[in-house]
RNA sequence: CGGGGCGUAGCGCAGCCUGGUAGCGCGUUCGGUUCGGGACCGAAAAGUCGGAGGUUCGAAUCCUCUCGCCCCGACCA
């Protein structure tokens, strides 16, 4: 390609609305352009990067095994009304009408899509197994789209569906799957790691996310500095307290407290530690009331809380529901005596005297013991783990914290949506059994800001090798003929050769094509200029931190076929 | 959805408080000089001031409503 024929708009300045890093600089190195909030247009070096990405992707997921199909993107409201998410979706399913008033969803996911296209053509055991994959464009009515191609409402997702004659297989198609994606996310040359993640109201314990490690990442992760243990921390699992049930110290005991109800207030008016309190927090679990109990230095993780009560809908309860079941104003709650069940966290009934809420106004209780005082307590795991924290799987491993940007996720789905949408095949003695499934996704558009907030410095992007949009870039730097004509013709050698390259013969100084170059981020750089011209080299310089080059004339293209190649080898971390 | 902020030329911004001819930088076009890290000089084109309504002799500026966008939070396969 020449970049005088290139739709490359390049900005000096950043637009106002752009934070962060691969936000940033795809707009200024012309990658894309925004049509409307969580909305972007790819131009032709943004649509480079996603062809590179999609071609790994297929690759990979072809020798697993998967077969690409297409579905629509336009789903009729019904599909969605048999597996019940036409409910549950929630305003994040942008729905339309056709001329005739019919409903219809945006695809956010294709569930139902491919559930449905194989119920109507796969009956028997011997069709199976079965795992579909398609590369197509999701839109999801975010709340709050951010951070450009990072959380788009639309973007390019690659979803992948497998259908099993049982459990074990599904379980071993996911091992495939989770080793495909390792290959697809160090071949894009991203430094990730596989972490467990919650399974929602599902079931089972087998979900892992893919997070590309970034300082910008919107997921928090922990990691074992020990043992291979990973998780999101939503999920991560703790080690249990040595002391799993204090003995009681001494007799509850009121004291006055007035006007102070938060933790931080009251810790400072009594002069105690915050890991000396317990909080209790009301919530609303699918129409129930329930009490939740941390220590006062923590927060309860919903996602946990959720998980150790099975149910889906939770959220705080409303002042008004605290004053009903506490008889005392929000800030005083205390779990004793309350008759709603009471969860609590390991280290609340480690606490042989803690001090939490007298269910009266202005009054808090001193020498609080679960075990006395809520006889009835469910004892489970309630708060989100963080740095420092002992690892739950091996004896002496504490837990390290990272940030993360999701770009995969592999899925044990069973028969959530088989069932409900009667998928069913006929199993080798004649009986109708429905088909346990798996699901896998990845984020092609999410992969390409990624590797951009993993890859950057202060003067643009730093692409892999692999996703780069254009492997080499050969600067003509000059004038005169002879520049013309060597620069061409090594252009012309390389792109002969297979190489991707891109010749900057604009007519431009210097200096503006090395800065576009620098911004645009492709990894090799020939620089052609008159000084080389008259001692016959060129320059090349890896846009990764590497020194220049001078080579010569002769030798140019084979150099850099080697530099290609020694960066279309070059795998990420790929540490699961 | 709650809190905060911003909509003025393609991009970045000033002007608004205190109403009176719409400005600056970058970019774009033309001419010239330059030519190895975003050159310089000269000329030019380009804006319904997000939209609607109101106040006023007069509104980018004041008031009301509305739309869009960004950030924080909540939420999230």
């Amino acid at each position: 390609m020449r970049y005088s024929q290139l739709l490359a708009p390049t900005l000096r300045e950043a637009p106002a609305e752009a934070q962060v890093a691969s936000h940033v600089y795809l707009i200024r190195a012309g990658f894309i352009r925004k049509l409307a909030a969580g909305v972007y247009s790819l131009l032709p070096l943004g649509m480079r990067v996603v062809q590179k990405i999609e071609r790994i992707v297929r690759e990979e997921l072809s020798r697993a095994g998967a077969q690409e199909v297409l579905l629509p993107m336009v789903h009729p409201a019904e599909l969605w009304q048999e597996s019940g998410r036409w409910q549950a979706y929630g305003p994040e399913l942008l729905r339309i009408k056709d001329r005739k008033g019919a409903e219809f969803a945006m695809s956010p996911t294709a569930e139902e899509a491919i559930v449905d296209l194989v119920r109507r053509d796969v009956k028997s055991f011997r069709q199976l197994p079965l795992c579909l994959y398609q590369i197509q464009d999701k839109f999801r009515d975010e709340m709050r789209p951010r951070a450009g191609l990072m959380r788009g409402r639309e973007f390019i997702m690659k979803d992948a569906y497998s259908f099993h004659t049982d459990d074990q297989d599904a379980a071993r198609e996911y091992q495939n799957m989770f080793d495909a994606y390792s290959r697809i996310f160090s071949r894009c040359g991203l430094e990730f790691r596989a972490v467990e993640a919650d399974t929602g109201a599902i079931g089972g314990n087998q979900s892992h996310e893919f997070q590309v490690l970034a300082a910008s990442g919107e997921d928090a992760i922990v990691a074992c500095d020990q043992c291979q243990y990973a998780a999101n921390v939503e999920k991560a699992e703790l080690r249990r307290p040595k002391v799993t049930t204090a003995a009681p110290v001494r007799a509850l005991e009121e004291v006055h407290t007035p006007g102070v109800g938060s933790i931080e207030a009251v810790a400072g008016f009594l002069g105690e530690p915050l890991d000396k309190f317990v909080k209790t927090l009301l919530f609303v679990a699918d129409g129930e009331c329930v009490v939740a109990l941390v220590r006062g230095d923590r927060d309860v993780n919903e996602v946990k809380l959720k998980a150790a009560l099975g149910v889906t809908m939770l959220e705080l309860a409303t002042d008004r529901m605290v004053t009903d079941v506490t008889h005392a104003p929000v800030g005083f709650a205390g779990a004793q005596g309350l008759s709603i069940p009471v969860y609590a966290d390991p280290e609340v009934a480690a606490l042989a005297e803690g001090i939490t809420g007298a269910n009266k106004g202005d009054h808090h209780v001193r020498g609080f013991n679960l075990g006395r005082d809520v006889p009835h307590a469910k004892v489970v795991d309630l708060r989100t783990a963080a740095e420092g924290d002992p690892c739950a799987r091996c004896e002496d491993g504490h837990y390290r914290a990272f940030r993360g940007i999701e770009v995969g996720h592999v899925f044990f789905l069973g028969t959530k949506y088989s069932a409900p949408m009667k998928c069913t095949f006929l199993d080798a003695q004649g009986k109708e059994t429905v088909m346990p499934m798996g699901c896998y996704g990845i984020g092609i558009t999410r992969i390409a800001a990624a590797a951009i907030e993993q890859n950057h410095d202060g003067d643009g992007i730093v692409w892999p090798m692999p996703i780069a949009p254009f492997q080499v870039e050969i600067v003509a730097a000059g004038k005169e003929p002879d520049v013309a004509e060597t620069s061409g013709a090594l252009y012309r050698e390389l792109t002969a050769a297979g190489v991707d390259v891109l010749l900057d013969d604009r007519d431009e100084r210097p200096g503006v094509k090395f800065k576009d170059a620098d911004l645009i981020g492709i990894p090799v750089r020939v620089t052609v200029g008159k000084k080389g011209m008259a001692e016959g080299i060129v320059e090349v310089k890896r846009r990764r931190g590497g020194d220049m080059e001078k080579v010569k004339i002769a030798d140019a293209a084979a150099r850099v076929r080697a530099l290609v190649a020694e960066g279309m080898s070059v795998g990420g971390g790929a540490r699961a």
